[in-house]
RNA sequence: GGUCCCGUGGUGUAGCGGCCAAACAUGCGGCCCUGUCAAGGCCGAGAUCGCGGGUUCGAAUCCCGUCGGGACCGCCA
């Protein structure tokens, strides 16, 4: 070893020892005569001292050494000189009188500085992410991911659930997203696809008896990048057998309220045990399936106060089964009529016409848009709805329900974030079940399942399958927490007679499906459990923790919007020979 | 496929039609300095303003195109 002891780790306690260290210089400060030079490794930081009086070799040695610098130490643990700790640092009451400095590995001036907390281009800190890494905000990142995998295994693995691998070169399935293909050499004209999660196989697991599964896994979609959205993620995917759908929420929700607590201790749940909403009530009170509890801000709906009210677009909205619906920006009403526009503007990117208002300033006269085709009791009805005080701006979209919530949802998430409604160190987990299980889908002409092609309806709405599908509600439920949905879970159908309905309900060919899913079909016919499970995406919860913006803040080797490494430069061509072994010709884009 | 935003020394920013072959901070190099911890002081090097074209007497600044990056829509069962 080339280290007795871990910079981060000597006390008081270690006073008069012989210690040996190794890690990166973090900084140097020379003072002509003595030189203190600051030892960074994985746990901590350290003060080195080179005294030219007591250890002239090494404090020669230490002349040419600069930042980030590999370097090894031997010295003797001291206390500082009174009136010099530094209660900053963990180690700040001792330093480390060196005798000798081996320079293990000299570094190149970094393209960005380490040792400073500083905004970079995202691009540079790709392209050197080795680099990146080394910076404590995304060590800690790092570190903190570790802890929720740990946490995850032992939680799991003392709830006697044990971890399987499933295979990564697998087999492409219709529905969801784009798969990643990888042809075959040996099979020419085939391709293995990258699971986009391992739902089949952690049900087969279930068939063969496991019981209990989990699997930190790793799973593929090709489709557009995102903020939260990686072409490669991370899920813990768990599966039980003989379960009911409260025994799945009820396991994940005892584990992540553990774990929050005890790998972001400083953070508190908003309430535990976790609200929980049904589909339905979600949507109105927030318009969209994941919503942020941390603020109020809530939907009201007014169709009932302004159904004869005179107001066009109200009257036509409802005239068309659509709906009118409001939400009260609170202490908004000094809004500007360019910032209410700016506010309308964003409002038609969901497919809203407008925006009708009520400002309500506190010493002036109310500003609307509509309030004079009201009578006065109306007027007062609808202040009474949406709680309105003097100071308030309410907003309302009329429209096909489906633009009103997205609309609102979206102005609602808006308005939080200007007005700083949403406090960072809470969080906000809640659960959201009864989705519909099926939905129209207007472009494809035929029902989507809601959740997954194997998540099973409620019993009670089966028959519901065969006269109003829409009706039917899945066995479905979502965690969500702060704006997110950090995973979907469900009970799934163990009987091949109600998978093949469900198969053809949204369209699936027999023959496709049996080609499909043979597999799956074939070994619900060989005695298997009712299970479940849940699939929550790591990434997300620990960018939650992290309280970082994006996903790729607590992925070591992300890629970027364009699904590129620019680190390691993937995509990448291949040679031709390689292709001729996989049977595979490049047909160039047109253009 | 689409919309929007960004691109100035290594890094982060300022400049937004002439005062700019470009300013500040930090980093980098040199010298001085024995208790600092974002050490300090002095000196110095470093960008033809992503690239190409255009407008103009004159472009970092305006316009068009292009490349790179980001946010979002579509997409993501």
């Amino acid at each position: 070893m080339y280290k007795t002891h871990t910079c981060g780790e000597l006390r008081r306690a270690h006073i008069g020892q012989q210690v040996e260290l190794a890690g990166w210089v973090h900084r140097r400060r020379d003072h002509g005569g003595i030189t203190f030079v600051d030892l960074r490794d994985r746990f901590g930081l350290v003060q080195v001292v080179a005294d030219p009086a007591t250890s002239p070799q090494a404090h020669q040695k230490l002349e040419d050494v600069r930042n980030e610098w590999v370097i090894q130490v031997t010295g003797t643990v001291r206390s500082r000189p009174p009136g010099s700790e530094n209660p900053h640092l963990a180690t700040g009451e001792i330093e480390v009188e060196t005798s000798e400095v081996r320079i293990l590995n000299p570094a190149k001036t970094t393209p960005f500085s380490i040792n400073k907390d500083e905004e970079v281009d995202e691009n540079t800190r790709l392209r050197y992410r080795y680099l990146d890494l080394r910076r404590e905000q995304m060590s800690r990142n790092i570190l903190l991911r570790h802890r929720v995998v740990k946490f995850i295994r032992d939680f799991l693995n003392d709830h006697g659930f044990i971890e399987v691998e499933t295979p990564i070169l697998f087999k492409t399935t219709p529905e969801g997203a784009r798969d990643y293909l990888v042809p075959s050499r040996l099979h020419p004209g085939e391709f293995y696809a990258l699971p986009q999660s391992p739902q089949q196989l952690k049900q087969l697991l279930m068939v063969a008896g496991v019981e209990r599964y989990f699997q930190i896994a790793r799973c593929f979609r090709d489709e557009d990048q995102r903020g939260d959205r990686q072409p490669e993620f991370t899920q813990l995917d768990l599966e039980m057998s003989f379960v009911e759908r409260e025994d799945v929420m009820a396991l994940a929700e005892e584990l992540f309220t553990k774990m929050v607590a005890e790998v972001t201790p400083h953070k508190r749940l908003f309430a535990s045990p976790w609200p929980r909403f049904t589909y339905r009530e979600v949507m109105e009170r927030f318009g969209k399936d994941n919503p942020d509890l941390r603020y109020g801000l809530e939907l009201k709906d007014v169709r009932d106060l302004v159904e004869n009210s005179g107001f066009k677009v109200f009257e036509a909205a409802l005239a068309q089964g659509g709906d009118v619906r409001a939400l009260n920006a609170k202490g908004c009403a000094d809004y500007t009529r360019k910032q209410i526009d700016e506010l309308t503007e964003y409002a038609r990117n969901f497919g809203a016409k407008g925006l009708a208002y009520i400002a309500l300033p506190k010493d002036q006269e109310m500003r609307s848009t509509f309030a004079k085709f009201l009578t006065p009791e109306s007027l007062e009805a609808l202040m009474t709805r949406l709680e309105a005080e003097p100071g308030d701006l309410l907003l309302f979209v009329a429209d096909r329900p489906a633009v009103v919530f997205e609309t609102l949802a979206r102005l609602r998430v808006l308005l939080a974030e200007r007005l700083q409604l949403a406090d960072p160190d809470v969080l906000a987990f809640c659960w959201v079940t009864d989705f519909p299980f099926v939905s129209w889908s207007e472009e494809e002409q035929r029902w989507d399942p809601s959740h997954h092609l194997f998540t099973s309806p409620m019993p009670e709405d089966i028959p519901l399958l065969d006269v109003d599908p829409g009706k039917a509600r899945g066995q479905q439920y979502d965690m969500v927490l702060n704006n997110y949905e950090v995973g979907g879970g469900s009970i799934r159908i163990h009987d091949r007679q109600l998978q093949e309905k469900v198969f053809a309900l949204i369209g699936l060919e027999p023959d496709v499906a049996r080609e499909r899913f043979g597999h799956l079909l074939e070994a619900f016919e060989y005695g298997t459990p009712p299970h479940g499970g849940i699939a929550p995406g790591i990434d997300r919860i620990c960018m939650i923790l992290a309280g970082e913006p994006n996903i790729r803040e607590v992925i070591a080797f992300p890629k970027n919007q364009a699904a590129r490494d620019v680190m390691g430069d993937a995509p990448s061509p291949v040679e031709p020979k390689q292709l001729e072994d996989l049977h595979i010709r490049v047909v160039p884009p047109k253009n």
